[in-house]
DNA sequence: GCCAACGTTGGC
DNA sequence: GCCAACGTTGGC
């Protein structure tokens, strides 16, 4: 199975990247959505997620790991959501922000794009590969 | 702070 | 099963 690249959003306000460097490592919780729960789920231990700051910012800052596959949200008896753990891999040199995304043309068909209120969601390899590369530029 | 987009809920 | 009303998210 080869790996898969996700991208999930977090409000800085509620938990930037600077807490998950912090923490190490976090379990992704509060997803009360059916589609990003189903993204959830799809994600295997060792696939590569975009982190990316809503609202504030809305840029991609950092990349993280799948350390956990998915399980029962500790934060609800409701059967129906899960987390996933995911650790901090690394901080991109400079952010990669909305503006730029969507003004690439490699990337403006991204769901991050499309479907503003996804918040887990799966990316291409492709469009992976084309953040790394414009968030390694200096800065 | 406003508003558009979209998911969910509930009445029929 | 459809659709209007409502709530939430997120960009600006």
């Amino acid at each position: 199975m080869p790996k898969q690249y996700w991208l999930v959003k977090q409000e800085p306000t509620k938990y930037p990247w600077s807490q998950l460097v912090k923490d190490k490592k976090t379990y992704w919780d509060g997803v009360r959505n059916y589609q990003a729960r189903n993204n959830l789920q799809a994600m295997k231990k060792g696939d590569l997620v975009l982190y990316y700051h809503s609202v504030v910012g809305t840029e991609v800052v950092g990349v993280c790991e799948v350390v956990r596959e998915s399980y029962q949200d500790p934060t609800t008896d409701d059967e129906r959501w899960v987390v996933v753990d995911l650790a901090a891999k690394k901080a991109l040199k400079r952010p990669v922000t909305l503006a730029e995304i969507k003004e690439d043309d490699a990337l403006a068909d991204m769901a991050l794009v499309k479907q503003s209120r996804l918040s887990v969601m799966p990316v291409t390899k492709a469009e992976f590969d084309r953040i790394l590369k414009l968030g390694s530029k200096a800065a």
